[in-house]
DNA sequence: ACTGTCTGTGCTT
DNA sequence: AAGCACAGACAGT
């Protein structure tokens, strides 16, 4: 039976596929490219991005592919859309909000946003190439937890009650063929249980989609190591937009994976724990076991 | 391990 | 036909 993830890897004690940190170097040249789509408003040629990052064209869609798991170019479409979702939301001039975010024509802009702004990551997923998706339950010190993966990586995690939250979960996947594999998924239950006993685990292989923003809020999070904490202040600083302290917090609710994407460590300034989507108990618990140190090894 | 060069494929104009 | 993005393979450090 398949395996999730990337087996060429694997290798650590969890035998679980690893996708390792990426670097600091490459994770600076991507913020330095993303940057400057942002100030542009929409995807560069790679040339530019390479001169721009400080490297070779090549590096630069390495670096992308390592860092945010996606191209230069679906990147610079993804700002471009945002920045014609912020601009709709300011104006009342359609066709004008869709000119100066960078489309051509109102048709381009429905071509590539229907795909896009009409579908939430879980549709996504669903219409991506692994139609077919495999799912696991298991229980936890937080509750159950609910995972599904494609043959590529994680596309949701969910905690609670799976009695409750197991149908309308695997509902959220209505173009897909759902298999319930305790077999490929042993692994990565097995690391996602981990994070919920408050111990180090390795990152697991992610295929998880959302607005630009969204992704770089989400890959700052999984930088935050265990047993520590960020505020959403900080997490808007790391990702250079100090600004945007409450679209930081929307993105952590937002989060598709958690536990995987560690949301549960982003608390607010004054010390509070600030919300979380499956229970303000279970991201006391969470905090509080990484926190005393249950680390095994 | 990280990076650049070369190269083939596929998409768009 | 030309230009471009992309990713695999390979070599240099």
């Amino acid at each position: 039976m398949a395996r999730i993830g990337v087996p060429e890897l694997s290798g650590d004690a969890y035998g679980v596929p690893v996708s390792q940190p990426p670097s600091d170097a490459a994770t600076e040249r991507v913020a330095r490219a993303c940057r400057a789509m942002h100030e542009v408003g929409g995807p560069m040629r790679l040339a530019d991005l390479a001169t721009i990052a400080g490297c070779s064209v090549r590096q630069v869609q390495r670096d992308f592919a390592e860092v945010l798991a996606t191209t230069p170019v679906d990147y610079g479409r993804c700002v471009r859309t945002d920045t014609a979702r912020m601009a709709l939301r300011s104006t009342a001039n359609v066709t004008d909000a869709i000119y100066d975010a960078g489309y051509g024509s109102v048709r381009a802009f429905y071509e590539e946003t229907a795909r896009r702004l009409g579908m939430t990551p879980s549709d996504y997923a669903a219409g991506a190439p692994a139609h077919v998706l495999l799912w696991s339950v298991t229980p936890s010190q937080i509750g159950d937890i609910i995972a599904i993966a494609s043959p590529r990586g994680l596309c949701r995690v969910v905690i609670g009650d799976s009695t409750q939250l197991l149908e309308p979960t695997l509902s959220e996947f209505p173009g897909a063929t759902l298999v319930r594999d305790e077999d490929a998924m042993v692994d990565v239950m097995r690391a996602l249980t981990a994070i919920a006993d408050g111990v180090d685990a390795p990152d697991l292989p992610m295929l998880v989609t959302g607005t630009a923003f969204q992704a770089r809020v989400w890959s700052a999070l999984r930088e935050i190591p265990t047993g520590e904490t960020r505020t959403y202040s900080e997490v808007a600083a790391a990702i250079g937009e100090p600004q945007a302290v409450r679209a930081v917090a929307n993105a952590c609710g937002a989060n598709p994976t958690a536990l995987a994407i560690p949301c549960h460590r982003v608390i607010r300034t004054d010390g509070s724990l600030g919300g979380y989507h499956w229970g303000l108990e279970v991201k006391e618990h969470l905090l509080t076991a990484e926190r005393t140190g249950t680390h095994t090894g």
